[in-house]
DNA sequence: CTAGGGTTAG
C-alpha cells in the first residue's frame, strides 16, 4: 500500500514538472532504440508536444535515428526548420549524408554551414574533407583545408589523416605527404594513409622506404604494404613480408589467397588456402571467387560444396551465391543453380538485389527464360543491372521483340540505360534484322543518353549489316569507325561472308585477323570453310599448309552437362571418360530408335569440323563473351591444353560429387 | 558524434 502510494507520487512529479535533462535523456535512448520509421514518427510527435523538436540535445540524435532508417529527407525538413542549429546537430545531418553515400550533399551542405556562420569542429571536417575527396571537389577540398589550417585543427590526428586521404585519392601524393610532414602528431594511422598514397600511385620504393621507418607498425599497416606488392604484381615480395609479420589475421592470409588468385597461381592459391588457421566467410568467397577468375567454374561448385559442409558457422552470403550463380551459368549447370535459388532462399537472400541480378543471369543463361522473367517480375526495386540482364538474356534466346519492349518499360522506369543496355538492344535487333531500327537506337545512344558507342556496339553493327547481307555497308561501316577494329569485328564480318559466301570481303577480313591475332587457328578454319562451301579444294588445301605453319591447331569445342551433382564436359568423339563404351552404346541404341522414327541426321557441319563448339565460337563472338580461359604459364597461349609444351592447363575433366 | 584494410552481378 504504502509502495504504491509512493510509486503513484513519483508518477505525478515527473509527469507534473519533470527535469528536462531526464526527459531529454529518456528520449535520447528511446530514439536509439527506435527500429521502425512508424516508431520514430511517434517518438517525432511525442517530442513536439513536449516542445523538444529543437533541442540540442535530442535533435542530433533524432537525426541519426532517421539516417539509419533511411530516412534523410524527413530529417532535413526538420533541420531546415531550426532557427539555430548547433554544431552537433549540423554533424548529425552530415554523419546522416555520409552514411547514405551521398558525398556531394555534404560538401554542399558544408557550404551552407559557413553562410549561416555555424563553426565547424573537429568532428564536421573529418567527414566533409573525405566527401571533397569522394566527389573529387578539387576547389572545396583547398578551402576546407584553409579552414583547417586557421582553426589550429592541424593537431587533430583525425583532421590530418582525412586530408592526406583526400590528397592520395586525387593522385597528389606531394600533397599527402606535405600534410603528413605539417602534422604535430602521427599516429600509425597517418601513416599507414600516407604510405597507402604511396602505394596508389605505384611508388611501392618510398612506401617500404616509410614502412621501415614507421614507429609502430600493428596488423593493418602490415596488410597495407602486403596488398601493395600484389597490386605492383610483386607476388615475391608480398610474400616475404608476410612471412615476417609478427602477427597476422584473417585479412592477412585472405590477401594472400586473393593476390595468387589474381595471379593465376592455382597451386600456391589452393595452398594458401589449406594452410589458413582460421577461414571468414572472406576466406571461402576468396577460394571460391579465385576459382572464377582463372576460369575453373567446376571447382567454383566444388569449393561451393566444401564450405557447405566443412565451413562450420560461416555461412554463404551474397558475394558467395552471386560467384556459384555465375559458375552455373557458365556450366549450364540449371540443376545446382535452382538449388541454389531455393538455398539463398531459405537463408534469407529472397529479396537481395545482388542475388536476385544472378539468378536472372542464370536462369537466362540455362535455356530457361520463363524462370528468369518470374525472379525480374519478384524484384520490386530493379537497378541497372537487373535490366540489362533480362534484355541480354531475352535477345540471346532470340526474343528480341520482347528485349525491345522491354527496353521500352526500361525507360519508363527511372533507371537509366548505360552503354551494356545497349549492346541487348543492338543484338537485339541483329536477330531480328532490323537494320533501320538498330542505327536509330545507335544513333540514340549518344543523342539521348551521352553515351559514347564502344567497340562493342560497333560490332553489334557490322553484325547487323553483315547479317542482313549488306557486306560492301558493312565494310564500309568497320572503315568509318573512329577506333581500331579488332579481331571480334573481322570476326562477325567473316562470319557474315560464310552465310553469303563473299570470298573477297572474307579473304580482307582473315587478312587483318592473322595480323591481330596469328595464334588463332579458328580463323583459318572459318575461310577454309567459306571455301569449302564453294568448292574451292585447292585453296583448302593451300590454308591447310598455311594453318599447320602456323603450328598452332584449332581447340575442339567442348559441351559441358551436368550429371546427378556434377558437371562433365566433352568433345566430339571423347573417349576420355571411363564409361565410354556404356556412353557411346547407349548413343548408338538412341541413333537406332531415331532414324526409326524417319531421322536423318546432317553430318555436313561434322564432316567439316564445325562441331557445337566452334558454332559458338563463332555466333558468340559479336557478344563480348567474358569467359577467360586459362593461359599456359610457359607459353602464354590462351588455351585449355597447351598445343606448343603439351601440358595440359586445368583438370578440366574432373567429376565432383557433393 | 571520429579515421586506416577484403569478396559479389549485366
Amino acid at each position: 500500500m504504502v509502495q504504491n502510494l509512493s510509486q503513484k507520487l513519483h508518477c505525478l512529479q515527473v509527469k507534473s514538472s519533470p527535469p528536462t535533462r531526464f526527459l531529454e535523456e529518456k528520449f535520447i535512448s528511446l530514439l536509439r532504440s527506435c527500429r521502425t520509421s512508424h516508431h520514430l514518427l511517434h517518438l517525432h510527435s511525442q517530442l513536439t508536444t513536449h516542445g523538444l523538436i529543437h533541442n540540442a540535445y535530442v535533435t542530433p540524435t533524432l537525426i541519426t535515428t532517421c539516417s539509419l532508417l533511411n530516412k534523410m529527407p524527413h530529417a532535413r525538413k526538420l533541420f531546415d526548420k531550426m532557427p539555430q542549429p548547433n554544431t552537433a546537430t549540423w554533424n548529425a545531418m552530415f554523419r546522416g549524408y555520409l552514411h547514405l553515400e551521398c558525398h556531394l550533399q555534404v560538401v554542399v551542405l558544408f557550404g551552407e554551414m559557413n553562410r549561416a556562420g555555424a563553426v565547424p569542429n573537429c568532428f564536421t571536417l573529418p567527414m566533409v574533407v573525405k566527401c571533397c575527396g569522394k566527389v573529387n571537389a578539387v576547389r572545396e577540398g583547398e578551402e576546407v583545408h584553409c579552414v583547417v589550417v586557421k582553426m589550429g585543427f592541424m593537431s587533430n590526428p583525425f583532421v590530418g589523416t582525412s586530408l592526406i586521404d583526400m590528397y592520395s585519392s586525387r593522385g597528389s601524393v606531394g600533397d599527402a605527404y606535405k600534410v603528413f610532414g605539417e602534422m604535430h602528431q602521427r599516429n600509425v594511422v597517418a601513416w599507414t594513409a600516407v604510405i597507402r598514397a604511396y602505394i596508389s600511385c605505384g611508388d611501392m620504393v618510398s612506401a617500404r622506404r616509410f614502412f621501415d621507418l614507421a614507429p609502430a607498425r600493428d596488423v593493418v599497416l602490415w596488410n597495407t604494404v602486403v596488398s601493395g606488392y600484389i597490386e605492383s604484381g610483386d607476388m615475391v615480395a608480398a610474400r616475404k613480408l608476410f612471412d615476417k609479420m609478427p602477427g597476422r589475421d584473417a585479412m592477412s592470409w585472405n590477401t594472400m589467397l586473393n593476390g595468387y588468385a589474381s595471379n593465376g597461381d592455382i597451386e600456391l592459391f589452393e595452398k594458401m588456402f589449406e594452410e589458413m588457421p582460421e577461414r571468414n566467410v572472406f576466406s571461402w568467397n576468396g577460394l571460391i571467387g579465385g576459382y572464377a577468375r582463372n576460369g575453373l567454374f567446376s571447382q567454383v561448385l566444388e569449393s561451393f560444396k566444401w564450405m557447405l559442409v566443412e565451413g562450420g558457422d560461416v555461412l554463404p552470403n551474397d558475394a558467395t551465391l552471386v560467384t556459384v550463380l555465375s559458375a552455373c551459368s557458365r556450366l549450364g549447370a540449371l540443376d545446382m543453380g535452382k538449388w541454389v535459388h531455393l538455398y539463398a532462399e531459405s537463408i534469407g537472400y529472397k529479396g537481395n538485389l545482388f542475388v536476385g541480378n544472378a539468378l536472372i543471369d542464370m536462369y537466362a543463361k540455362c535455356g530457361v527464360i520463363g524462370n528468369a522473367l518470374d525472379v525480374f517480375n519478384s524484384i520490386d526495386r530493379k537497378d541497372v543491372f537487373t535490366w540489362n540482364t533480362i534484355i541480354n538474356g531475352m535477345a540471346m534466346h532470340g526474343h528480341a521483340a520482347d528485349a525491345l519492349s522491354l527496353f521500352d518499360r526500361m525507360k519508363n522506369a527511372v533507371v537509366k540505360p548505360d552503354e551494356v543496355t545497349f549492346v541487348g538492344v543492338l543484338s537485339a535487333c541483329v536477330h531480328m534484322g532490323l537494320v533501320k531500327d538498330g542505327f536509330s537506337f545507335f544513333q540514340s545512344m549518344f543523342d539521348n543518353y551521352s553515351i559514347v558507342p564502344q567497340i562493342q556496339h560497333y560490332g553489334c553493327m557490322v553484325d547487323l549489316l553483315g547479317r542482313a547481307g549488306l557486306l560492301d555497308q558493312a565494310v564500309n561501316f568497320v572503315r568509318k569507325m573512329p577506333m581500331k577494329p579488332d579481331a571480334v569485328i573481322w570476326a562477325a564480318l567473316l562470319g557474315a561472308c560464310r552465310i553469303y559466301k563473299n570470298v573477297e570481303i572474307a579473304e580482307l577480313a582473315l587478312q587483318r585477323l592473322i595480323e591481330l591475332e596469328p595464334k588463332n587457328p579458328a580463323n583459318f578454319v572459318m575461310l577454309s570453310n567459306i571455301y569449302k562451301d564453294l568448292g574451292r579444294w585447292q585453296d583448302v588445301a593451300r590454308l591447310k599448309i598455311a594453318m599447320r605453319d602456323t603450328g598452332f591447331r584449332k581447340l575442339p569445342g567442348c559441351s559441358v552437362i551436368e550429371v546427378d551433382d556434377s558437371v562433365v564436359e566433352f568433345y566430339s568423339l571423347d573417349e576420355r571418360h571411363p564409361e565410354t563404351e556404356n556412353i557411346f552404346r547407349a548413343l548408338r541404341g538412341l541413333t537406332v530408335i531415331l532414324r526409326s522414327y524417319g531421322y536423318v541426321p546432317n553430318l555436313v557441319d561434322v564432316a567439316q569440323g564445325t562441331v557445337m563448339g566452334e558454332v559458338l565460337q563463332t555466333t558468340t563472338l559479336t557478344r563480348y563473351p567474358t569467359y577467360t580461359r586459362q593461359s599456359c604459364r610457359d607459353c602464354g597461349s590462351k588455351i585449355r591444353k597447351c598445343h606448343i609444351c603439351r601440358k595440359k592447363i586445368s583438370n578440366s575433366f574432373k567429376l565432383f560429387h557433393g
